[in-house]
DNA sequence: CACAATTAAATTGTGCACAACTAAATAACG
DNA sequence: CGTTATTTAGTTGTGCACAATTTAATTGTG
């Protein structure tokens, strides 16, 4: 039962603080927990935040393209439509150059959040306690790891 | 309409490439989307994983503690423990001592799933193509950035 | 001891992520 | 032109996260 180096080294890993996967969960979980607070003024879910985000610097556009900018689905995105719809948020219209296509749309009311939700990236910033340039450093990092990720599990 | 420079600074925090949580959301998904590729010879989902990681570490633990490993609450992890024992991985029993708890324990079967998923670690650090050093540091930022956020949770 | 407060799991309900599939429209090609 | 392939949304089903509530057991206190 004499262990190798390496065999020892397998077994480190297995240890739950060991896993870069779990800080990553729980760093996620717990920004989903200060947007939850921030955003419940907002009547947004943080998924929401994120696709009124897109509507807000981009207009009009297709379903698709949403799914484009924050890598989700229409099995996603349909449902959250819909519900941003029935808050009175969005419009949804079929193109009428191409009927296969939804274009989404920002109402007034929807255009009238905006300038509520302005604050909102200030205080998440302030609830990281890190500056500007840590939180820049961190993105980088971060986005690095994930088309690392995306190129692996193309692969694998 | 002539916007201060603190005004102007805002509306550049909207932008969807500035948000760290936009960043962080990618990178945890895209991890899960490898480990749904590493851990599918398992038959595990990544959240089933942490369980087993911890119960394998700490040898049966009431449901409770798993949860403080995990930051998971009953809410979750009574369907998940019960699809864990329907997959004959893990035996749930009431604790005779204290009958408001529940003794969860790994089955032989669980056990021997061990020495598959001790490869699974190398498999995702791979995936990251980050060396063990870039993942400790980027590891313990994102340690900080959680429990700065969680205060923060608390405050808000 | 009796009764209130606390604790541990489980349940219910909402919303998100993703895989697999369907329906309808458009594009591509012989 | 007509048939096939592709594209776009939507639907269905599974699993997770989390809030709120429920049930049962235990602890604390007068």
């Amino acid at each position: 039962m004499s262990a190798t180096s390496a065999e020892a080294s397998a077994e480190d890993f297995l240890r739950l603080d060991q896993q870069i996967c779990f800080s990553l969960n729980a760093a996620s979980r717990a920004f989903n927990g200060v947007y939850r607070v921030v955003l419940k003024d907002l009547g947004l879910t943080y998924p929401q935040y994120l696709v009124m985000l897109v509507l807000w610097e981009h207009g009009p556009l297709p379903v698709k393209k949403v799914g484009e900018h924050l890598r989700l689905d229409s099995g996603t995105l349909s449902p959250l439509l819909k519900r941003l719809e029935t808050a009175g948020l969005v419009r949804r219209e079929r193109s009428a150059r191409d009927e296969r296509s939804v274009e989404v749309r920002v109402t007034e009311e929807g255009v009238a959040l905006r300038e509520r939700a302005v604050q909102v990236p200030r205080r998440i910033v302030a609830a990281t306690s890190f500056d500007v340039e840590e939180i820049r450093a961190l993105r980088s990092r971060l986005d690095e790891l994930t088309s690392a990720l995306d190129s692996a599990a193309l692969e694998g």
